[in-house]
RNA sequence: GGGCCUGUAGCUCAGCCGGUUAGAGCGCAGUCCUGAUAAGACUGAGGUCGAUGGUUCGAGUCCAUCCAGGCCCA
């Protein structure tokens, strides 16, 4: 029936095997067909680029995403797993121009953009076999077959869809960001090449700007409190007044357009007399905010707060440009104005439209007291915050820099490049009054990681999606997402909603979806195109058949007839491609090119019910899905997300290449196979923490989960081998009936409770813990305390319940722990069920998940058998103690117990108890002296001594044995050590388990008597048929005990 | 600079609604047990529960501040 498992199993063996199995059984496959009418479980897998090879980060992904997908299958839900590869992206680029030796987009432009998307495209599939080796290798199940890539036109397609779908809404539009912008390469970096490139210590100028207070156009535009009645008194004693400004960027002064305060600070007006005599005025009156009156005035306390206002009380004061933009002659466009999110550069503008609400303090909740004067300088053409401060105000646009970072107009310090005009910008200020002081700054900059010019952070045309107009039905959707860990959910991605700016999708690349709108050069007019039917419906030259591709630079070529009326114009399309976070939100559409086919799919499989990516996935897909899913669906993308944190080096560091501190999977899993890898991820830490990952560690939970597991399987089909145990001829309405078999069944139901409880809540953490600590008890107390029973000779009742019991753990078990360990448990079950039963299912992972059965669950036994075992090491304990070793049999043990109920427990499970301390009877203690007599020692020491009693506490239960060993139980004893010697003499002979033999034993006149009188109990246990003393016979085997030789040979009967 | 997370034994982690003397596994030293033996039991060494302050009869646990590390964003 069952053949002998050996204990020295090789696991990554079995996984090829298992993975062998699978493959010819069409196991996945029939996972899914099997279960076409239930109900459907939909996993959106997060797409990886294929352009490097796996590393175990990406393991913990994947197995993440198939323990749920596997549980949910073994619940009778049919689950769609498709794969999908992304392929688009800078990424990709860097890699190729890299490779390439390009060295800016000029560059590659020469070099021609069809070659290099070429490149691109045979680089994203470089590795895509060892990802689809891995993903195998790991047990992840998920279609590769036939997965979605988003390079393919159908995808872009899609894409085209959604894109002109917002188009129409109004959602999507051109505006201005402030990039990080290389003048050199005159190109936009993106946050990661920035973060290439940064240079700490960098030296730039720290100078303290004065601003002189315009308190007639304040005036007229009604602002007035005692702030402005205070500076109206200086102005009018004949003084000059300013705010003071901090900047490190003198080159952006020109462009500056207002100041920034934060509303809830205190600002002061203070008189500082100076002490430098080329300056013209003696007194200064100077805004600034309180807390950095002394840093602004480098230590000096010569000064006087005159009054103190509120940031609020600061609103709406004007003062005058440093220089008039009117007057510098800028370029065509320089100059513009915000009007409702974006810049209005008409040249009809008047100057009034313009500045309307420039060269003002505006409030700002950024602004802070921890460097600077507490009032910052903005010019909307460069920072971020300037930039968004200017949009949301109504803020004039001054571009004075050109991409190349030279300054424009008639400055005279125009045509120079920006760094270098910072010198001669401060000097002009400095002739003027206008500069308080003047200093370095150390801090960290970034600068481009290919030619290492100083980046410069600038306002740039680039296309949004409006994410800002569906804020809240962002923030209302991701209430309904259960997000694991929890915090997640109002923490960190709750932050990004609540923060959230329109979406910037434009890139100025190559290698992307690209965008599909075409604007008209004589008219300047756009349109955006939806799809391809529609594109050859208006396109003057459109390709045909199967050279279709979507991408540059052919999409490039397509020219469409503008529509204006008096308008001839050949529209073209707008150089930028998407974003490639858009191409991966766009996958619950694009992997079934819906709205163009797969409606029905797309219908049924939307949302997802699950997605899992690791925690720097918030503000990538994370939001990328949750963004397209709102804005076109109205809807969250997912139901439920796990987030997963980071894998850190042995020593907490993060895995990085450059450190060579990776940990490849490949060979984790060739030293202990794919489910102690699995078991590890899951159990060592939950999902949202990071952990630290090394070979030794899985090693551990291999020792510790896998092999004890293999252990008791290797233990049962021994036995079960023997005496040829058939589960199949188990009644179908047996129970068990032995103490221990009902408390291990007993475990095992309120075990399948509880892992179904953290499965069905996302948990394989806690579900792997407590199958773990299931196995530990099975094996360390149930089979322990088994072993008897299965190595007996009778074949009885008991000994099939037995049989039964440990048969039906170890299935139970296989099954539980099939979604976490699909190997083992395939291996199990394919040995313990299949083998036995050929009407089961052909797999594990087509049955079902085990359902408990609450009437073998028993409370009160569980807790006793705690006791139990509580008891029992306290007793070993004094044993070890007292220096008497189990096999030596004592009188009496006594316990106190903690209440009523726990003294039932105790004699419920006293036989047990007994057994393992190898005690003849257990007692409450009586006597109340002892009890006040031991407690009393036990406050002092560790161990307590009354008369012939060893006692010691733990966790305030109070356990006394009896040390007194009798004549009787000395024999006892010996008995006992003369059987296990025997046992040592079978094991070293060779024999098999239930080989009988004869026993030659040559003893001391006084141990002859005590042999013969437990001759039957040492037979039973050594399968001895024959006891012979003195035999004629050269004797092998000699020990002594007390100094007394005894002398033995075994004979096979 | 902002947001989020994490700090418990040498390592990896538990520790609930605040409640007895803070636990487990690994590792180390020693002893034992062994017809599951690549296991198992017991003992020992090893902890200012990141720090400080507060709430409380009582804090690893709740609150505040700070420190360190990580991630994301500036």
């Amino acid at each position: 029936m069952f053949k002998p498992a050996t204990n020295r199993v090789n696991f990554p063996t079995i996984d090829t095997d298992v993975l062998e199995f699978w493959e010819q059984n069409k196991i996945f496959e029939r996972s899914f067909n099997d279960k076409a009418g239930g109900p459907k479980f939909m996993l959106y897998e997060g797409p990886p680029t294929a352009n490097g090879n796996p590393g175990i980060h990406h393991v913990l992904a994947r197995v993440f995403k198939d323990v749920i997908c596997r549980y949910k299958t073994m619940k009778g839900f049919q689950c769609v797993r498709k794969g999908g590869w992304d392929t688009h992206g800078l990424p990709v680029e860097l890699e190729i121009e890299k490779e390439l030796g390009l060295k800016s987009k000029k560059e590659i432009e020469e070099y021609g953009i069809k070659e290099f998307n070429e490149q691109c495209k045979t680089s994203v599939f470089k590795y895509v076999k060892e990802w689809e080796q891995l993903t195998s290798r790991i047990g992840y199940w998920v279609d590769l077959e036939d997965p979605y890539v988003t390079l393919h036109n159908s995808y872009i397609e899609s894409g085209w869809w959604i894109l002109k779908t917002l188009w129409d809404q109004g959602l999507l539009y051109e505006g201005r960001r402030a990039t990080p912008h290389c003048p050199r390469c005159v190109t936009s970096l993106s946050s990661h090449e920035v973060a290439l490139g940064y240079k700490d210590n960098t030296r730039d100028p720290s100078v303290f700007v004065k601003f002189i207070l315009d308190l007639d156009r304040t005036n007229d535009s009604g602002i007035c409190n005692d702030f402005v009645e205070t500076l109206q008194q200086i102005v009018n004693a004949g003084n000059l007044a300013h705010f003071v400004a901090w900047t490190t960027t003198p080159w952006t002064l020109p462009s500056n357009a207002a100041l920034a305060i934060n509303k809830d600070e205190s600002y002061v007006v203070i008189k500082f007399a100076t002490t430098d005599e080329d300056e013209v005025n003696e007194n200064q009156y100077l805004v600034m905010a309180e807390k950095l009156v002394e840093a602004v005035l480098d230590g000096s306390d010569d000064y006087e707060i005159l009054f103190t206002a509120i940031g609020a009380d600061l609103e709406g004061v004007c003062y005058t440009p440093l220089f008039d933009p009117a007057e510098a002659n800028l370029p065509p466009g320089a100059l513009g104005v915000f009007q409702n999110g974006s810049i209005n550069s008409d040249s009809n503008l008047t100057e009034n439209d313009m500045f309307q609400n420039s060269f003002k303090v505006h409030t700002a909740d950024w602004v802070s007291m921890s460097d600077g004067s507490g009032i910052v300088h903005i010019a909307p053409a460069f920072g971020e915050d300037d930039l968004a401060l200017g949009r949301e105000k109504g803020i004039g646009f001054i571009q004075t820099v050109d991409l190349q970072g030279t300054i424009t107009g008639n400055y005279s310090f125009a045509n120079k490049f920006v760094k270098n005009a910072d010198k001669e910008i401060l000097s002009d200020l400095q002739s003027r009054g206008l500069l308080l002081r003047d200093g370095t700054y150390r801090h960290t900059y970034p600068f481009c990681w290919r030619c290492d010019s100083p980046l410069l952070y600038y306002a740039k045309s680039s296309w949004y999606i409006r994410t800002t107009q569906k804020k809240e039905a962002l923030v209302q959707g991701n209430q309904k997402i259960n997000w694991y860990p929890e915090h997640v959910k109002n923490g960190r991605f709750g932050e990004w909603l609540q923060n959230n700016v329109d979406w910037a999708v434009s890139r100025e690349r190559y290698w992307g979806t690209p965008m599909p709108i075409w604007e008209c050069p004589e008219c300047l007019v756009q349109t955006c195109v939806g799809s391809v039917e529609e594109l050859s419906n208006l396109a003057l030259n459109m390709p045909v058949g199967e050279d279709l591709d979507l991408h540059r630079p052919f999409i490039d070529e397509i020219k469409i007839k503008c529509e204006v009326e008096n308008c001839n114009g050949a529209m073209t399309r707008i150089p930028e491609v998407m974003d490639a976070w858009f191409d991966s939100g766009a996958m619950p559409f694009a992997q079934f090119h819906y709205p163009f086919s797969g409606e029905e799919n797309f219908n049924n499989q939307f949302p997802a019910d699950y997605i899992c990516e690791a925690v720097d996935q918030t503000r990538g897909w994370f939001y990328s899905l949750h963004a397209l899913g709102t804005l076109l669906k109205n809807q969250p993308a997912y139901n439920n997300v796990i987030c997963l944190g980071l894998i850190l080096d042995e020593k907490g560091q993060k895995m990085s290449k450059r450190i060579g501190n990776i940990v490849e999977p490949m060979s984790v899993l060739e030293i202990h196979g794919a489910d102690a890898l699995r078991w590890y991820l899951f159990t060592a830490s939950h999902p949202g923490e990071s952990r630290r990952f090394s070979e030794r560690l899985v090693g551990e939970v291999f020792r510790k989960m896998m092999l004890t597991l293999w252990n008791v399987y290797s233990f049962f089909t021994n036995y079960a081998s023997l005496d040829d145990y058939d589960p199949t001829q188990t009644p179908s309405d047996w129970k068990p009936q032995t103490e221990l078999d009902r408390w291990i069944l007993s475990e095992l139901h309120s075990l399948i409770k509880e892992v179904e409880d953290a499965l069905e809540n996302y948990n394989p953490t806690d579900a792997g813990r407590i199958i773990q600590e299931f196995v530990d008890n099975l094996s360390n107390w149930y089979v322990r305390r088994s072993r008897r029973r299965f190595w007996k000779s009778e074949n009885d009742t008991d000994k099939t319940d037995a049989y039964n019991t440990l048969y039906r753990c170890l299935v139970t078990v296989s099954e539980l722990m099939a979604p976490l360990a699909p190997f083992v448990s395939e291996e199990l079950y394919q040995k313990l069920v299949k083998e036995v039963d050929p009407s089961a299912s052909d797999s594990v992972h087509l049955s079902d998940f085990p359902v408990a059965d609450e009437s073998l669950i028993d409370e009160e036994l569980m807790k006793a058998i705690r006791l139990a075992m509580k008891v029992s090491s306290l007793g070993r304990s004094i044993r070890s103690r007292a220096g008497l070793k189990v096999r030596q049999p004592l009188s009496d043990v006594l316990v106190s117990p903690k209440n009523d109920d726990e003294s039932r427990f105790l004699f419920m499970v006293s036989d047990q108890i007994l057994e393992e301390l190898n005690i003849k009877t257990l007692n409450s203690f009586e006597n109340a002296n002892m009890l006040a007599d031991i407690k009393s020692q036990l406050s002092q020491e560790k161990s307590a001594n009354y008369q012939s009693y060893v006692a010691i506490e733990d966790s305030s239960y109070i356990v006394a044995v009896n040390t007194h060993v009798t004549e009787d139980l000395k024999d006892e004893g010996i008995i006992r050590e003369i059987s296990h010697r025997i046992q040592g003499f079978r094991k070293d002979a060779g024999l098999d388990l239930n080989d009988r033999i004869t026993t030659y034993m040559r003893l001391p006149e006084s141990l002859v008597s005590v042999v013969e009188r437990f001759s039957e109990f040492l037979k039973q246990e050594t399968l001895t048929t024959e006891i012979v003393f003195d035999g004629d016979i050269e004797y092998d085997q000699v020990f002594d005990i007390e100094g007394e030789n005894l002398e033995f040979r075994i004979i096979k009967a």
